[in-house]
DNA sequence: CCTCGAAATTGAACGTGTTCAAGAAAACTA
DNA sequence: TAGTTTTCTTGAACACGTTCAATTTCGAGG
């Protein structure tokens, strides 16, 4: 009964998103869910074991939004700092019609046991899917990164994503034209600070900043 | 009635701080503090209007314990790096009965309308007083950090704290001595690129930097 | 000592996320 | 087709955080 089944469990996650997006996550409850979706609190829950699960399924769906934006704006962004600058605007675009519920998704997030948690063991996939948006940014750029920091660049950048993300969600200006303005200034400094492992001097605190996150993540 | 009442308001403080040591966020109900406590749970309420306002009142004593071990460890540091170390190994230190409570305390933190959120505009206070433990560290360093980054240091560094409590978190070695390690190893990793301040070439980067993070807070 | 307003305390009640025994519908087997 | 197993669906029930009208306790003024 697999056709009639996706469907429902379409509908169901189609519904909580959208409630999301227009009301909150904390009013949108599960009886909600369901009664809108025209089906029964105990069947939203054979196909989403909590309502976390629901994050999660937003948390999916935004990322592909992200991949496929990045994507798109990537092929006419040749130079490190616009490529990277290009990946995060567009991960911003993908996040924004859920601003409001910004707050409610990070503490969901953050939950070390909860299954959408960046971080987790759990979630490895989701993870890697949204790195691979960063790997793409850098081993494309042309001229390419110091060769050194090459391989641990896109998790470096990955994890300043997630800074930025944070940001963005206590970010209460017009559009969140704050963390905009922190994308614009930062990406600069960034790639500015990239140029800096090649000059002299400079090599011996580079490798042990290198084997220490090294080492933190291994 | 002011001595019963704080004293009916320090029993219920004192036994949900208890329990969430003992059994967690999640299994310490209200109703298992009220109990416990030998009240209502409408009187629990009468004194903390939510569970999160508990979360508060164990972030508040959290931080005293810092403070208090910090001014301790400081008395024989003098460089800055081994003040930075006794800083945020004396936090850890603070943190450590509530390590199994730390993902939903950190949930419960970041909610941006959360009473217990360290960036948010409400618990001004708190985060003062969580400053003021890295303003000491830095203001009575010898020798003293570069004139210009001195005043923005101990926000940097108070942000660097909260990564690495994001960081301990997660850490579920035993008696998470990966954050430990991760500290004894970033600390000299910073005080060495901060003396980076001084050599020439690197002035306009740092300029940039600084007024970035500033134009970013103010 | 009595009275009265304020402070403190109670517990039932509400809406929430989640569970689960029961049943209906579909798919499969012969 | 008839019987059987698997998948899907239901809604009542549970424990939770939180609220609030009612009640008790307290302290001050007469």
């Amino acid at each position: 009964m697999t056709v009639k089944s996706e469907q429902t469990r379409q509908l169901v996650a189609g519904v909580a998103l959208r409630m999301f997006r227009e009301i909150g996550f904390a009013k949108t409850t599960m009886r909600a869910i369901a009664a809108e979706a025209g089906v029964s609190v105990g069947n939203a829950y054979y196909y989403f074991a909590s309502k976390d699960d629901l994050v999660q399924e937003l948390y999916l769906q935004v990322q592909a939004e992200h991949a496929a934006r990045a994507a798109e704006a990537l092929k006419d962004a040749a130079d490190l700092t616009s490529r990277l600058r290009a990946t995060l605007h567009t991960g911003l675009d993908a996040m924004a019609p859920y601003h409001r519920f910004g707050g409610d998704f990070i503490a969901t997030a953050i939950r070390p046991t909860s299954p959408v948690n960046p971080f987790a063991a759990g979630s490895t996939a989701a993870r890697e899917a949204s790195l691979d948006i960063f790997r793409t940014a850098v081993e494309a750029a042309k001229p390419p990164a110091p060769k050194k920091l090459r391989s641990d660049l896109p998790e470096l950048l990955w994890l300043f994503y997630m800074a930025v993300t944070l940001f963005w969600v206590y970010d209460t200006s017009d559009g969140q034209q704050r963390t905009r303005r922190l994308v614009d200034g930062a990406v600069p400094l960034i790639t500015r600070g990239l140029s800096l492992a090649r000059v002299p001097g400079m090599g011996r605190i580079l490798d042990d900043f290198l084997s220490l996150s090294r080492s933190i993540r291994g």
